[in-house]
DNA sequence: TTAGGGTTAG
């Protein structure tokens, strides 16, 4: 034994535990861990109970409970004291597992039957705030009222926070609240942060209040960190900028997380500005700092911004957080924004963050949202067991690259392997339905809605309106729409779009009225349903009125969709010198004029206007047009002109642009089943069958006096073969 | 003379 261990064996029992408790608040674990083997060595590790318990503290509070759980087993009489250092140091790790291995220890130390006290009971209700677990919350709670401990300040804050974080309990922890014989900053804290958790703002601000004008002195960087992030609504700044005020006046702007908080506060209220200067002011940065902003930049759709900030951040040295870099994925998400996502991708494995779950579940919303579904499908793949969010990202992703099938082969493995689906999974695959037109699989996943109890909320309700209307099925979809509690934007605009693809523009337009009745503010999507409800039912006066009034009345300037429903009304109308003249006013865009005119030849077609036909169709060969109809068309106009030529001509261009002709399909659900057609193929087992049937309705039509158009330019098929 | 509660990014 050398002659240090010597002085520490002969160290009086007072002095070892001033050491312990000195390492234990500074965390120093190397101190720690060479007195603790000095200690057993010398034989007086377990001497003393209030060094053992020390001991299981040191262990606990350095994060290190394995440890811990070593040094409690080699007490040999554990006391109250024991027990309580062991399942705090589990509570305060704040996760679900070690949250539950507390729980596991309290039955444990039930059972050896130790009596708890109000210490055992603060970090048992920590553990179950974690845990979100009210239910075992209540129970604790009796058992705590029983052995009266309630008036204890510390167990009514850590029992009010847990019925705060179980949302539905939020009136039960108010009137805890209410009735606490004591309370301080910290139940404050909790109060408010309850209620910031429901986005009650008012409340929240009402507790401040209260607390500012009773309890004055206690109020700390907590209280203003917990009032600030409650407020997130841009309606509310104005109270924000009272409190930041008075955060700086009382010198808590200098915490960081009261500054963090502030940040944030701004950026949700959609104050940009302010939040970058809380930002360049702020005297103290961490991740947290440039996550509110970077975050706060892409929510508000600034995701070059955004991304700026990123790589900012990355020069300054700070690490990103896992929050930061989901934070930035998510902006890429949002705007198409596939090489920065690939960039944020290769950084973050050179990070060596682990595959968690929720960078997992950014990459492949950020994969499938950017139009990379192999790569969307890979990430999904990787997981064993992947979360409801990772399985509604993934459908989402097919519905938006146009994959309807493989949405609903999907959500259909998803159920088989028992996941429960949530509302967005339910919105995405309806959204499927309704472009595929499969009202039969769509009401399916209607009865699921009703089985598993969702209501017609937004995105519900909206979705499913949309896919009985597109379906065809414009009684139900009208139907769920007047029984959704609230509808945005959005489901007002479906449900028109579904009126207007119906041939029902009447009602589209009375819906349309009805919409600006109730105050709900139209957007340049609202616009091209009622254009197109308009030119559907040949309402040319009506279209004009209301093309102007969209930048005029709304302050939206018309893009190539509105530009298309007018150039469209116009030719249903037969007036086609007109959407000639609105064509050449309009159509500065290479996009633009290809699409209008393309419906301007359509048009000519079908009035036998050939020589204006020709003019638009050559504006399309101008202006290098990629599609086969067109090329087609211009021949089929020649050539009824007997301008064979021009026929040659046209032929030879659309070889030499190498533009292809996709060939014509159609499909039909029948009894969950697809049928599909391809022109002139006769692979359906039933084709002949199918034939003979078509064949008899034509001669009934004609018979009821239907005469076949034999225009040569409608026969796309003629020509060009 | 050992052990306890609350905040910020998603």
């Amino acid at each position: 034994m050398s002659n240090g261990s010597i002085s520490i064996a002969l160290e009086s029992s007072s002095s070892l535990f001033t050491k312990i408790l000195h390492y234990t608040r500074c965390k120093n674990l190397p101190k720690g861990q060479s007195l603790h083997s000095h200690l057993i060595k010398t034989g007086s590790s377990s001497s003393c109970i209030y060094i053992a318990n020390s001991i299981v503290n040191l262990y606990a509070k350095c994060h290190r409970l394995s440890d811990a759980h070593l040094a409690f087993q080699e007490i040999q009489t554990k006391d109250v004291v024991s027990w309580n250092s062991l399942i705090n140091g589990y509570s305060q790790l704040g996760r679900r597992d070690s949250s539950l291995s507390a729980l596991n220890l309290f039955k444990l130390m039930r059972q050896e039957n130790t009596l708890p006290n109000p210490h055992t009971f603060a970090g048992i209700f920590t553990s179950l705030s974690t845990l979100g677990d009210s239910f075992t919350g209540k129970q604790a709670h009796c058992l705590a009222f029983k052995l009266g401990y309630l008036s204890d300040v510390f167990v009514g804050s850590s029992l009010l926070n847990v019925y705060c974080k179980a949302g539905h309990h939020l009136g039960d922890a108010r009137n805890m609240f209410d009735e606490m014989p004591e309370r301080n900053s910290v139940s404050c804290t909790t109060m408010i942060s309850g209620y910031a958790l429901q986005r009650m703002v008012k409340e929240a601000v009402g507790v401040f209040s209260v607390m500012l004008l009773k309890r004055g002195e206690d109020v700390n960087e907590f209280v203003f960190t917990s009032v600030l992030s409650a407020i997130a609504l841009p309606e509310f700044v104005y109270v924000g900028k009272q409190i930041h005020c008075l955060s700086l006046k009382n010198g808590f702007l200098s915490a960081v997380s009261v500054a963090n908080a502030t940040v944030t506060m701004y950026a949700k209220c959609g104050r940009l500005d302010d939040a970058c200067r809380a930002f360049e002011l702020s005297s103290e940065k961490n991740s947290i700092t440039w996550s509110a902003l970077i975050t706060g930049y892409a929510q508000n759709g600034d995701c070059e911004k955004a991304l700026k900030l990123f790589s900012e951040m990355h020069y300054r040295g700070m690490i990103p957080s896992e929050y930061t870099l989901v934070g930035v994925l998510n902006a890429c998400s949002d705007f198409d924004a596939l090489r920065e996502g690939k960039q944020v991708h290769g950084y973050l494995v050179k990070l060596g963050f682990e595959p968690q779950m929720y960078i997992l579940t950014a990459l492949v919303d950020m994969y499938a949202k950017c139009g990379n579904i192999s790569d969307a499908r890979r990430g999904f793949e990787y997981l064993k067991e992947p979360d409801i969010v990772l399985w509604t990202s993934m459908i989402a992703g097919y519905v938006k690259n146009g994959d309807n099938e493989s949405a609903k082969g999907m959500y259909c493995r998803m159920l088989m392997e028992g996941v429960m689906p949530n509302e967005l999974t339910m919105a995405s695959v309806l959204k499927a339905c309704s472009s595929l037109a499969a009202l039969e699989q769509g009401k399916q996943i209607h009865a699921h809605i009703v089985k598993h109890g969702f209501s017609l909320e937004v995105p519900i309700g909206s979705a499913l309106s949309t896919m009985y209307a597109k379906s065809g099925s414009l009684h139900d979809g009208n139907l769920v729409f007047r029984r959704m509690p609230a509808r945005d934007l959005v489901s007002w605009n479906s449900m028109m779009s579904g009126l207007s693809q119906n041939g029902c523009g009447t009602e589209a337009l009375e819906l349309f009225e009805e919409m600006l009745h109730e105050g709900t503010r139209p957007d340049y999507v609202t616009f091209v349903n009622i254009l197109s409800a308009c030119s559907h039912m040949g309402l040319v006066k009506r279209g004009w009125s209301i093309f102007r009034m969209m930048s005029d009345e709304f302050g939206i300037e018309p893009r190539l969709e509105h530009f298309a429903c007018m150039v469209d009304m116009l030719g249903r109308a037969g007036e086609l010198y007109k959407a000639k003249e609105f064509i050449e006013s309009a159509a500065s865009h290479v996009d633009h004029g290809l699409c209008l005119w393309r419906i301007l030849l359509s048009a000519c077609r079908n009035y036998r206007n050939y020589e204006l036909g020709a003019y638009a169709g050559e504006k399309l060969m101008e202006l290098g047009s990629q599609e086969s109809s067109a090329y087609v068309l211009l021949s089929n106009i020649y050539s009824s002109l007997g301008r064979l030529e021009d026929v040659e001509r046209v032929r030879r261009l659309m070889n030499l642009r190498g533009v292809s002709k996709e060939p014509g399909c159609s499909w039909i659900e029948l009894k969950s089943q697809f049928h599909v057609f391809v022109v002139g193929d006769q692979l359906h087992p039933q084709i002949i069958h199918i034939r003979d049937e078509l064949w008899k309705l034509t001669k009934l039509m004609k018979d009821e006096g239907y005469k076949p158009d034999f225009d040569p330019c409608l026969e796309l098929e003629g020509v060009m073969d």
